[in-house]
DNA sequence: TGTACATCAGTGAACGCGCGTTCACTGATGTAC
DNA sequence: TGTACATCAGTGAACGCGCGTTCACTGATGTAC
């Protein structure tokens, strides 16, 4: 039956909600519609009248999710701009690794996002600009020219440090700590001015064949 | 019917390779049974007589492509001992970016293997511990002390790099490019000496609260 | 403010489909003699 | 080396199941008067 507007909008944002918590936790694949309409108290159908396909709900479920990791880090902001090493603490962490249904979207279906279609891909990047002007704005040592790219490779590297440990825990739990505390500490290092140039040595083994296969 | 013994460990290889390729390209509950059977030329009964289930298949299907990926690595290390920035440049490339179905499983998966059991993990985690050693021993300018955290940190940052540079591709391939670039960059970098210990500077803003949400 | 009725969010049965797995069967292989 | 037969990799129909999506229907909401 029909429901007030109010209610159908609180029904269309408990969807996203559930959608964003349950294809963090077991990919887009590993969730079905029903699910995640029973867990936001609705039957199957319901779905269609608030989104055209799964493909759909999933490309705003990641949108959603990202807000919500967005606003976390503006929290966190809040009082101060914080520093390089306060992202990397918040981001590569035991809490966040054990934290899949509610921590970084980009980090849970990195894999998966380049498998969906192009909406979905231009959400990640708005997501993942974010992330890399927060870092950007961190990095007061380093000269200008280079803040773009450092900032660039810490944020796709705490990215890869937060996968590789989730992908680890299983099996070997002393190489997923081992592999986020020299996450933090390595790519912390990176906020300072440290190499300014990379030193360019004669190759210790010249090779003139260059290709590569 | 009953096959010789040569040709059903050629079968068996056959339906390794196919759905080590399969899995890559389009996830593992992305690709059915069925289409990995028929693209190793037999139907889809047969991978029982092999495989006791899907799962089992996948376990070994990443191990295989590990082997695929080292044994591509160790050609490239046949003739000399290559260089970190030799490293990145294979493995942070365009060409590997595009090549999902033959490229690194462990970039290809990363975010799926975090969701399944034990024996996958063990397998994602030999794969990764061989890349780190691979790096650790380019690492001649680093302190011997500081070498494991650099080059667990570069490992686990060459996979956020690919992952990050796959998931934008669709949506913004310079970004995706600008990706690559940073990262073979930056992390050739953490090759060199470089900031031997992180300078302990006063807090811009000092805050007295220390508890992170 | 009260009445009549069009709207439409949500229900739940049903759709066709492909999934992973099972199983009776086939028939060439491998082995025992 | 030749014969008899047990083995078992592979076939293909069939299993139950859950998938994403559709649709006739419901009935409270929102609107027009």
């Amino acid at each position: 039956m029909r429901v007030t507007r109010e209610r159908a909008a609180q029904n269309r944002a408990a969807l996203l909600r559930e959608a964003s918590r349950l294809f963090r936790e077991r990919g887009i694949d590993g969730v079905g519609v029903a699910e995640i309409c029973k867990a936001a108290g609705l039957t199957h159908g319901a779905l269609y009248a608030q989104f055209p396909s799964k493909e759909a709900l999933a490309a705003e479920a990641l949108a959603e999710g990202l807000k919500g990791s967005g606003a976390r880090l503006d929290k966190l902001a809040a009082r101060a701009e914080p520093t390089l090493a306060e992202l990397l603490e918040y981001y590569i962490s035991r809490r966040h690794r054990e934290d899949l249904a509610f921590g970084c979207p980009l980090a849970a279906s990195a894999s998966e996002i380049a498998r969906q279609d192009r909406s979905v891909s231009a959400t990640f990047v708005q997501g993942f600009e974010r992330m890399v002007g927060r870092i950007e704005a961190t990095l007061h040592d380093v000269p200008p020219a280079q803040r773009r790219n450092r900032a660039l490779t810490i944020a796709a590297a705490q990215l890869g440090v937060l996968a590789v440990s989730r992908a680890a825990a299983k099996a070997d739990n002393g190489l997923s700590n081992a592999v986020l505390a020299a996450g933090r500490q390595v790519l912390e290092e990176l906020g300072h001015a440290a190499p300014t140039r990379p030193r360019r040595r004669a190759p210790r083994h010249p090779r003139s064949d260059k290709r590569r296969r």
